[in-house]
DNA sequence: GCGACAG
DNA sequence: ATCTTGTCGC
């Protein structure tokens, strides 16, 4: 049968395909890095007002999807602005490590036509900052691109290889820092090969839950800064912090909300 | 050479 | 990301 090797032919062109294109990513992410900003334009957190939050839901039964954005007022906290963008297809896959390059330009949009009368102090997005293979990653990439602070929040741990402990290391660190510090404090996570570099921290900002998040630096932003802004935002309903919870609600509300529409029309 | 892997 | 209920371990 000749299905056996043409498959066998598809495949390989297609990892050819995908290796051009993430070698061209990497290439990217290796100049956008040298636009990041280290300098703080935050001081005090309880200078911030207004926080964006984004985040993309997903479609189980089809390739469509939503993003989503949320302005969040620090001050009142409490929602005042949602925007959404119903997606037909994205257009990249996922890429461990490149997650960026999937999802930015559906956020872009949505940053855009924020009214004028609010201005942005700060952007969280679902994924990481500077815990990452080459410390660039969504967070960071989005803050270059629109030049306002920026942070990354995970709910997962991202294994990069090479730079953090292996997955069994860092649970076993994990367990051991709970155990050694009952009140859970956050757990620095830094550089294997620069034990100097700060790649982000594991953070526990509810006692209920034994998992930490993941908080990263994007852009213009202290890690200390963060992980403050981290433990003021969350706690109450969630361990995640609300911009990015009720960007992720909103958008998972706009795709029931199609199917409903589906049904009827 | 393969491993491991944010969303 | 998404399918999904209760249940095993540090």
């Amino acid at each position: 049968m000749f299905s056996d090797e043409a498959s066998g032919i598809k495949e390989a062109k297609i990892n050819t395909h995908l290796r051009e294109k993430v070698e061209s990513w990497r290439k990217d992410q290796l100049l956008l890095k040298q636009r990041l900003v280290y300098e703080s334009k935050i001081q005090d957190v309880d200078s911030i007002r207004y926080i964006a939050g984004l985040d993309i839901s997903f479609d189980k039964t089809s390739p469509k999807a939503v993003s989503a954005l949320v302005l969040y007022d620090f001050q009142d906290a409490q929602v005042i602005y949602r925007d959404y963008l119903e997606i037909d297809s994205l257009k990249e896959e996922y890429v461990p490590g490149f997650l960026s390059f999937r999802e930015i330009e559906w956020y872009l949009p949505l940053l855009e036509r924020i009214p004028q009368n609010y201005s942005i102090d700060l952007i969280m997005v679902d994924g990481n900052g500077t815990l990452h293979p080459i410390q660039f990653g969504l967070a960071c990439h989005l803050g270059v691109l629109i030049n306002l602070p920026t942070m990354g929040v995970a709910k997962n741990y991202f294994h990069c290889f090479g730079l953090n402990e292996s997955l069994d290391e860092h649970r076993q660190r994990l367990s051991n820092h709970i155990l050694t510090n009952p009140s859970r404090p956050p757990l620095l996570l830094h550089s294997l090969r620069e034990p100097s570099t700060i790649l982000g921290a594991a953070v526990w900002t509810r006692r209920e839950s034994k998992r930490p998040i993941y908080v990263s630096i994007g852009n213009q932003l202290t890690l200390d800064i963060a992980i403050q802004l981290v433990f003021r935002t969350s706690g109450v309903d969630s361990k995640i912090p609300e911009p990015i919870r009720q960007a992720d609600i909103f958008a998972k509300f706009v795709i029931h909300e199609r199917k409903n529409a589906q049904k009827r029309g």
